[in-house]
DNA sequence: TGTACATCAGTGAACGCGCGTTCACTGATGTAC
DNA sequence: TGTACATCAGTGAACGCGCGTTCACTGATGTAC
């Protein structure tokens, strides 16, 4: 691994270089806007030899996408790293922090995982280790939280139709060993958190929400008592 | 009004065929492919008669996404028009379907309205009016079941801090007359209405949430159980 | 250790395409008297 | 009611631009013997 050959590093190095470089791209232009030339022009080179390292502009996209959801899962889980195991709201509440304030200082990223689909462009399944690192982490803090009985839901609602057992057992293998009820509590939780960062950050909140850290925290502590977190 | 010259009535037409060709581009090309001469080349036009109508394609796009937001916002005023008044459960769920029955009708206007900014495009104040719609049904629904008593929220919660008080003022414009608890619960379950049809709609429950409208029902009242509307 | 050959990175020209916008123009429609 | 003028819609050519991708090529780096 390290002994390399000296034109292997380079290349390692100029691919990284040529992802940099897209990735700035992006902030400016947009995923549509991100062109294979306009990288070249930057990176010195002549348009076509991009080609040498990716071929073509959608495999470039895959490698932004997964570069994108893997920086988000490692904010997630350092950020729970950070608490005490059995702080549970603790947690939750950090994770939640961690993912806007990802969301925020990376825009046009977030906006390429969780924004509409680029037009024509189709990702692979190799982006789904990468997607599911954030939610694994959350999947383990619920799982956590409903073992060590710190799960309970107060306010009275409707137990999951019937119809969403299969459902409920393909997001078990995310969220594990935990009741219906509690999946698509978290589930909804989980929802509301990338709803709410989105919203902020296409936008929507423009000229009406001002405090939104605070205004963001509050409405995710309304989202841990609805799955049952203790305040 | 009615009468008019064939002159305004020919360009009325023609400009309500133009945003019809321009609406059915969105969904195949997306924002960003939006073009005007594609436009006219379907018209029968020169490209530059397009001119005569929109000034720019900027124009062009702002006219879309008002006739969008006017398209959602009718469309929910109608649900809710539907329901008996004093059900204030089923007049919210009803909301919420036709925001998710819409949504997946036309799924690029969607994106349009609520997906990532389109680069480079600002939208005008012009649109506010119409963008408010939908949110303005929500919020009478809110207020009026706040004033009919039928707001209990059982689920232990942190009140809202001091510092959201302006912001409950500014969102109190559109759902009038509550207190600020129930205004940040509205908040947050209508971002979590939108969160979900986002997360469905660009991709995020593919290969896990397969009883898409159950579940979506299902959250919802989640939602309506954290506001306090009786099950 | 030295040489012959294979691999690879980067070049430069080209293909074929589409875009938004401007401008001087023709000819039809509408308006004022 | 008829004519003279003003308004307006649509034309066609042009400007200047950028894009993704292919291909035959040179020259440097790596490998096998």
């Amino acid at each position: 691994m390290t002994a390399r050959t000296a034109r292997e590093r380079v290349r390692a190095e100029l691919t990284r270089e040529i992802t940099d470089i897209a990735r700035r791209h992006l902030a400016t232009e947009g995923a549509g806007g991100l062109s294979l030339r306009a990288v070249a022009r930057e990176m010195g080179m002549v348009s076509s030899a991009i080609y040498r390292y990716f071929p073509s502009r959608d495999d470039l996209l895959t490698a932004l996408i997964i570069d994108g959801y893997n920086a988000l899962g490692e904010a997630v889980e350092q950020a729970d790293a950070g608490c005490p195991r059995d702080d549970f709201l603790g947690r939750w509440l950090t994770v939640c922090h961690a993912v806007r304030d990802w969301a925020l200082a990376h825009p046009h990223e977030y906006a390429l995982l969780y924004g509409s689909p680029v037009p024509g462009y189709q990702a692979p399944q190799d982006t789904v280790p990468a997607a599911v690192r954030d939610t694994i982490v959350f999947g383990r803090i619920m799982s956590e939280a409903h073992h060590a009985s710190a799960l309970a839901p107060a306010q009275p609602a409707p137990p999951p139709p019937p119809s969403l057992q299969s459902d409920a057992a393909i997001v078990r293998s995310i969220i594990p060993d935990v009741p219906d009820d509690v999946i698509f509590r978290g589930l909804t939780a989980w929802t509301a958190l990338y709803g709410w960062v989105s919203f902020e950050l296409f936008g929507q909140f423009n000229n009406t929400i001002e405090e939104r850290r605070t205004a963001f925290d509050h409405s995710m502590r309304l989202m841990a008592a609805m799955m049952g977190l203790a305040q």
